[in-house]
DNA sequence: TTTTTAGTTCTATACTTTGAGAACTAAAAA
DNA sequence: TTTTTAGTTCTCAAAGTATAGAACTAAAAA
């Protein structure tokens, strides 16, 4: 019999939704619907057949899928004793560690723009103005991002 | 003849490196070459046939990689009185506006993630903190930002 | 030991993306 | 008017991705 889980309409177009902002962001359609189930689902804890079957996707697809995230660090799995399934779960409570790893990729882009500057002839001025700004701009971000962090915890801890 | 630029090996090699990061940013590979030639070039304005040349692209490569560079704001063009060409050039002197859109994209995230929270069952206490939580500091974040560039706009208009 | 379960990996196919090259176009020059 | 220039668009082939389905595997259960 089937192990789908019942979503009402609204979750399902949800997910449809939430499933087309994670493709654009580059994760292959099985990958960001699966990412869009573990958030939209009422239960948290999906095990692998619940996952494939509630979203009509292949074994393959669902392997490689939750494989994909697992690496990316967005998704985890526990295990219940006297059970072999896995049950796979969005990492959502490490968004801290998530956000942090984005702002590390505004870092890499001013390294690399760095190297160009530092390479860049004297004239065009204006040009290297510019880039001087990006550059020194990004560094200043990635110096008060944990101290809005900080200010946030703060807010958030009374 | 060529039109073909010269550059340095150096900057060879930048142009690729930098072409593989935008790459990775979502661009096609000619597209990212173009964005880093504008990037890296000593000249900061470049025609048609120098782009293609020194880039060995395909007219239909270069055309599209430019129409995509300039529907996304990132490149633009200039022209010279008795000169039918077309000068393109990268637009990094809007790099705060550019930055900005990046923003805008996490706002649309916060968005999406709110839409879920207002349908979740009330149960799952922990998963709905957690995802109250990075709405809130993606929020925050968002109201922050400006604030950010104000201040550092201070410390460089000295 | 045999069977079942919970996935993984392989194979083949369909779809998508990319870009070359040729044909085309519109404006300017001759 | 004809030709040239500066790009655009079309057609097609090659390469890369995504996924179905089947074969496989390792551990647990019977």
């Amino acid at each position: 019999m089937s192990e789908a889980i019942t979503l009402t309409e609204e979750q399902k177009r949800l997910i449809e939704r939430i499933g087309v902002f994670h493709e654009k962001g580059g994760m292959s359609p099985a990958s960001g619907r699966v990412m869009a189930l573990l958030t939209v689902s009422p239960i948290v804890e999906l095990s692998f057949d619940q996952i494939r079957e509630t979203l009509c996707l292949s074994k393959s697809a669902t392997s490689n899928a939750l494989n994909m995230l697992m690496n990316v660090e967005k998704v985890d799995y526990i295990t219940h004793s006297g059970d072999r399934k896995r049950y796979f779960k969005s990492k959502i409570s490490s968004w801290r560690q998530t956000m942090k790893e984005t702002f590390k990729h505004f870092t890499k882009g001013a390294d690399l723009l760095q190297e160009i500057l530092d390479q860049r002839p004297e004239d065009t001025k204006e040009f290297n103005k510019n880039l001087g700004e990006v550059i020194s701009f990004l560094r200043y971000m990635n110096e008060e991002i944990p101290v809005l962090f900080k200010k946030w915890d703060e807010q958030h801890k009374e």
